[in-house]
DNA sequence: AAAAAAC
């Protein structure tokens, strides 16, 4: 880890400066927030209303019910944890204990293990990991450009994944690669892609030299574009053509010289298959696929598209490669179906969170409780840039209102909003000029803003994997961060689970919390986590508790900063002084 | 296990 504290990240440094003292939008008048959240405050005691004893069946959970009757006095026994985290093996999910208990993988033909134990490396002839770039060019004849882009860019010395990655993608052997979210995967392919591109795709090169020879496959538009410019930073110099496709960009593939000229495609899976599907383009000459947030193009939905990608790339020595931050053992048993002979690289812990994310889960009790903690949140005085997730568009939309409506520079992400609003809202994020991002989903991966202080899951993460990475947009590059997960009643089935992942990456985590039960699969069925109703996040803020702070916030907002009260949404900015001098400092992006 | 995302 020592490494990363050394890393600078090239012109994204977080510069301290740039949000120098907290946005106290309400100082002074916390007794205020203190009168309408006293459900909020305490994370270390059982909550009364968490009784989850209904959710237990009998039998099955009479021991776990004395193990959270423990909890609820907070007597922690340590037989009872041993185990809870055996139990908690079943899930795929690796704990810490199981650390210990690593030994019946007699069928991997060979363990590496390198850099102090982080990097676990299996599969047959493992290359030998690198220390550092410069020693790409003896090894690799790495090229001088890339050398200086990478300098430039102010790494300095490899991430632990890419210690292990490029060496294992310079020798053109299939990857599986996991490794915890801000730890440098994109480089850790992008690097080697470029170097294995070779020369330039020239209009006069042959037929099998030319068009586009390298493929990265990313779940969102925001992701590619991301990918893109990373790229680009590091191909400058050299003349490489990289594109991501698009509709604009599809159009001028029907061109066939234009096509030719491609070397790097970067593409969400529907736009390329639909580009296939129109015939603009074909993947007869792709020699390195990389897919990257791995685990995500091979669920449901999106796993016909990889297939019919992978069924269009036809070129017999194809190199493929899988990047995730959490890879479960079913969805790599699907990557292992189409990758040969693939050496697999863990950094750290299978399926944990970064260990420089402070993390805390918080009971709000209901709906309500949610939207009051989060009001608390800003009255105590948020760090922007912070990134709330939410389960779905509505609810996004919804509280994107109400936060609005209190007057926070807010902006909102999802998929039902246009691609201009969406890039907007994301560059936005990344000047500072929005301080506060509203998001689903869409934004949980692959993203880096490198200055995310604080995630908010303001509504409970459906998978340990979608919790990992949505806090996984802070704390990256071995930066600290905070990570703050709201629950109510009715997710304390789903807390147990990710209680288990702070635990591993090593927070304190109230003993009730482990002992949770996880409920019987008939019992998760009828719970089934009632799709959270619309009107819900509108109907807190309209139930009176909170609308009066509201309006008190409205009114204190920065008064003597702010001169308009004009949201986030719109064109704004102008003539905001705040706003103003958050800009001087932005991000290079 | 399930909503979101993907022209």
């Amino acid at each position: 880890m020592d490494a990363f504290a050394l890393l600078s990240r090239g012109g994204t440094q977080f510069d301290k400066r740039r949000f120098n003292k907290e946005v106290n939008l309400f100082s002074g008048h916390k007794k205020h927030a203190e009168t309408v959240a006293s459900t909020s405050h305490t994370t270390d005691e059982f909550p009364e209303e968490l009784d989850f004893f209904k959710y237990a069946e009998s039998g099955v959970l009479g021991t776990k019910g004395e193990g959270a009757a423990n909890g609820k006095s907070r007597a922690a026994d340590s037989e009872r944890t041993v185990g809870v985290e055996r139990q908690s093996q079943g899930s795929g999910w690796e704990g810490s204990a199981k650390r210990g208990t690593k030994r019946k993988r007699s069928l991997e033909p060979e363990r590496t293990i390198t850099s102090a134990r982080r990097v676990r490396c299996t599969g047959e002839s493992v290359p030998t990991p690198i220390h550092s770039f410069v020693s790409l060019q003896d090894r690799y004849g790495l090229a001088p450009e890339l050398r200086k882009n990478i300098a430039e860019k102010g790494y300095l010395t490899p991430t632990d994944v890419q210690t292990q990655c490029i060496p294992v993608l310079l020798e053109k052997r299939d990857l599986a690669a996991i490794a915890p979210t801000g730890s440098g995967k994109t480089l850790a392919y992008l690097l080697p892609v470029f170097c294995l591109l070779g020369a330039p795709g020239r209009s006069g090169a042959s037929e099998k030299q030319a068009g586009a020879r390298a493929l990265i496959v990313s779940p969102t538009r925001e992701l590619a574009m991301q990918i893109h410019n990373e790229a680009l930073k590091l191909a400058k110099g050299r003349k490489w053509k990289v594109v991501v496709l698009n509709k604009a960009t599809g159009n001028a593939l029907r061109d066939k010289a234009a096509r030719k000229k491609v070397d790097l495609l970067i593409t969400t899976p529907l736009s390329l298959v639909s580009a296939l599907d129109e015939g603009i383009l074909n993947l007869d000459n792709i020699r390195h696929l990389i897919l990257d947030e791995a685990d995500r193009l091979l669920e449901e939905g999106f796993l016909k598209q990889i297939e019919a990608i992978l069924a269009a790339c036809s070129y017999p020595e194809i190199q493929k490669a899988v990047f995730s931050a959490t890879l479960p053992a079913a969805v790599e048993a699907i990557a292992n179906t189409f990758l040969r002979r693939p050496i697999r690289v863990i950094v750290g812990v299978k399926d944990s969170a970064t260990d420089t994310i402070h993390q805390e889960l918080l009971f709000c009790g209901s709906e309500i409780g949610k939207l009051q903690a989060l009001r608390n949140l800003v009255v105590e005085g948020i760090q922007p840039p912070v990134l709330i997730f939410v389960q779905s568009i509505e609810r996004a939309q919804e509280l994107f209102h109400e936060l609005l409506y209190d007057g926070l520079n807010v902006d909102v992400v999802h998929s039902e909003r246009t691609k201009a609003q969406r890039e907007d809202a994301v560059r936005r994020f990344r000047k500072g000029e929005v301080w506060v991002l509203i998001a689903t989903e869409l934004m949980a991966r692959g993203m880096d803003f490198k200055g995310v202080n604080l995630v908010v899951n303001y509504d409970f993460p459906q998978t340990v994997q979608s919790y990992i990475h949505r806090i996984g947009r802070t704390g990256r590059a071995g930066r600290q961060g905070k990570a703050v997960t709201y629950f109510t009643k009715e997710d304390a089935p789903y807390v147990k689970s990710v209680a288990n992942v702070l635990k591993a990456s090593g927070q304190d985590v109230p003993q009730y919390m482990l002992d949770l039960p996880k409920p019987s699969k008939l019992k998760k069925r009828e719970l089934k986590r009632h799709p959270i109703e619309r009107k819900d996040i509108a109907r807190a803020a309209g139930a009176g508790v909170g609308r009066n702070l509201a309006n008190k916030k409205r009114d204190m907002i920065c008064a003597s900063k702010r001169r308009k009260t004009e949201p986030a949404g719109d064109k704004g900015g102008k003539g905001d002084s705040v706003v103003r001098r958050q800009v001087v400092l932005t991000e290079d992006e």
